[in-house]
Order: C-alpha cells, then sequence, then structure tokens
DNA sequence: TATTGTGAAGGAATTCACAGCC
DNA sequence: GGCTGTGAATTCCTTCACAATA
C-alpha cells in the first residue's frame, strides 16, 4: 500500500479539519460541494483543499465539484477513522476523568476500554463502564484488552512511567497530556497536547497585538 | 514598541518550547546553556533556536553560549507570561471543572477567577475558590473580574453563544475546546484545540505506518 | 577555542493559473 | 460554464556555513 508522494505533516493535520466539515454539510443533507465552498466554511484557499486531497488521489468530478458522502468516506479511509479505535487511559484524574467521559470521542469512533491509575483507591473500580488497573498491570492486561492508542493525563511526574507501561502493553501510538517530553522506542508515535503551551499562545498575540492569527 | 520582521507563527509556536527547556534547566541549577545543547535536548536544531530568537533580538553571548535564567526571563517577557494572567472559564463539566481544577495553568500564570455555566444547580456556587455565574451575566460580570483569556469547555451547541459573551464581556483571547469553528470579531483571536482531532492525527500514523510523525 | 548571529542556499508548503474534463 | 487536478511560480521556513566576538 505504498503511497506516491510524501505527504506534508500540515496536510495530515488538514484531514481532520476537512472530515468534520464534511460531517456537518452531510447532517445538514448537502450532497455535493466544491473546493471553493469547502474552503470558505473552512477558511482556508480552495488551492490548498485540492492540492491536499491531489497527495492521496482523485475524488472530484471537473466542473460538478464532490460527493459530500463520497468525499467524506475517501478522507475518513485515509485517516483510518473508519473503523472504532480501542483506547486505554493513563490517569484518571480531573482531567483523566473528563476524558473517559467525553462524548467527542465516541463521536468519532474512539472508545476508552481500559484505564490505569496509581492510587489504591480508585484501582479496582469501574468508572463509566471502564475499569481501573493499577499502572503495573498494564504490560499483562493492555494486550487482551483490544487498546492501540494511549492517552497519558497523569501529572508530569508519572508521564515517563505510564508511558513504558503502555509501550510494554504493546502500545504504539500515544496522546499525551503530560508537559515535557517523554523517550519511547523510535517505533512508537507520541502527539503532545500542552495545554498551558495553548495559553502561552493566546498570551503572545494578546501582548504583542497586532499581527493576526 | 515595533517588531523589526514579521515573526512566522512557526517560531512562536516554539518559544513556548523554549521556556519549559529553560524552566527544567533553571530547576537543576544549570546557569549556562547553547542552542547546541538546548536543541539536543528539546530535539531540534541548533541553528533552528538560533534563528527563532534572532527575530527578536540578541540574547547570547559568542563563544559561551546562554545565561539560563536571563534568556527564560526574555522569552516571557516576549511570550508575555513574565506577570499573571486572569482567565474566565465557560462551561463547568467534567472537562471544565478539570481545567479549573488543573495545576499546570497556575504555575504557568494563568488564574481562573470566575466560571460560567446554564446550569441552575451549579449557578451561584464556588468550585476551587471560583464561583459560577450564568452565562448571561458575563457582559456584566466579566469586566469586573479581571479576567482577559477565556476558555470554552462547553458543548458544541453552546459554543457560540459562550463566545459571543464572552465577547461582549470584553475578552479578546479565547481558547476553545468546542469542536467546529466560532465566528467573532476581526480583534479576536481564537485558539482551537480539538482532542479528537488529536487522536484522529495518531489513527492516520498508526494505519499507514511508515512515515514517521 | 567555543559559540553566537546572520546572509545565502536550499527545501517545503502555498498560491497561481490554466489545460482538461464534465 | 464550472470546477477539478496539477505544473509552475511564489512565498515561507529551515539549514548551512562562516565572519564576528568573548
Amino acid at each position: 500500500m505504498a503511497r506516491p508522494k510524501k505527504i506534508p505533516g500540515t496536510t495530515v493535520s488538514r484531514l481532520s479539519v476537512y472530515v468534520r466539515a464534511l460531517q456537518k454539510l452531510r447532517n445538514e443533507g448537502v450532497v455535493t460541494t466544491s473546493s471553493e465552498k469547502l474552503a470558505e466554511q473552512i477558511g482556508l484557499t480552495a488551492a490548498q483543499i485540492r492540492k491536499d486531497l491531489a497527495y492521496f488521489g482523485q475524488f472530484g468530478v471537473p466542473g460538478r465539484g464532490y460527493y459530500v458522502e463520497n468525499l467524506y468516506n475517501e478522507i475518513a479511509t485515509i485517516l483510518g477513522i473508519n473503523r472504532r479505535w480501542e483506547v486505554a487511559l493513563a490517569g484518571v484524574g480531573y482531567l483523566g476523568y473528563a476524558l473517559l467521559a467525553y462524548n467527542g470521542f465516541k463521536k468519532q469512533g474512539f472508545d476508552v476500554v481500559i484505564a490505569f491509575d496509581k492510587d489504591p483507591a480508585k484501582i479496582g473500580q469501574t468508572w463509566e463502564g471502564v475499569k481501573i488497573y493499577d499502572v503495573a498491570e498494564a504490560p499483562s492486561v493492555l494486550p487482551e484488552s483490544g487498546a492501540e492508542i494511549g492517552i497519558i493525563a497523569v501529572p508530569a511526574a508519572g508521564a515517563q512511567e505510564a508511558c513504558d507501561a503502555f509501550v510494554s502493553g504493546g502500545l504504539k501510538s500515544i496522546l499525551s497530556f503530560a508537559p515535557g517530553r517523554v523517550i519511547t522506542p523510535p517505533y512508537v508515535t507520541v502527539k503532545r497536547v500542552d495545554l498551558a503551551m495553548e495559553l502561552e499562545w493566546l498570551s503572545y498575540y494578546a501582548t504583542n497585538a497586532g499581527e493576526h492569527g
């Protein structure tokens, strides 16, 4: 399944945006759209969208545009979200619990099926239908859980331990909310989200008002 | 306070990363560092770091490197985080509450000082020392709260209303966790974080294994 | 000697513009 | 006529390489 050209990371991030836009159109019963209309809806240029899609194939009809349902399916397939993903969660504090209960994940096909913590008071309990295990048990219980993606929502100090446990359990894709880098083998993909950094970004633009973002 | 050149957005995002690295070095008692050492610590190239800093001035000593404390202060000033920021929160559900209780914000100087919700059961209560108001009250109570940044943690359906309330209350910087775009006047900066999109990014790389991210 | 700061070179991503197709 | 798909042009970002400096 070799892909012709090398795909820019920026293009990949935009695919999710396209998927959201197409989901919205589909819910509204719109059957066809165009790169121009999508661009306006999303806030990009039409050429950008066509270029992005061109990396993966030809999905449109010249003179007509794109069929919403069809384009949605194509991009969902490219993103690998035309299926369910089982997800493991490390850290059932406030943030972890919020993620556990978050509907936005389920809606996009991501199901938290197993959770881990270090707090003895939580271990063994079942929250939102998800059983909580000791982090140390991860290597043994993860493989049979079906989880392929891990989310780290523990305090900074425990991030590496949680990450190691995930990797030992066979996970190759990890989303980390802990500030700071975690060290992993090269075959593991880690995506970091640092909430404070997002606020700092706003702080910069609020402080240096003028250059719009 | 005009800035000589136009600053790439990529550079701004990296400033936060530099700040984290410098905070870490400072905590470890390290006095000086170099672009080379920082680059290794962070996972970038030394030239990149020097180029980024060059947009804002000359902070290093040729042959010596950078003074950690000094460089930290310089970048913190550029980012506008050498001060406290008061923050307003819309939506005290699971996610909102997690953000309310999140220590990572306080540690970086962001203080949630006021919260909003639409649930009558929550309105009027005080959680984590933060009083919860009706969203409709935002225009009247926000100005005297001191908040300059707003965080939207409400379900998608309420995002625009929360956003409008923030804007009416005078906020110009908004961090939104709601999926989908919110419409604002051009002088308002909105930064969106879509948690499901981050998972989709992982899904892509897990599905199309090979091209590393 | 070690390391910065920066002009120049190189590479990547975006935008332009239009041939080709419906 | 309208719109896609794509080579070419352009803009933006990163890396290189070295003169300047402590």
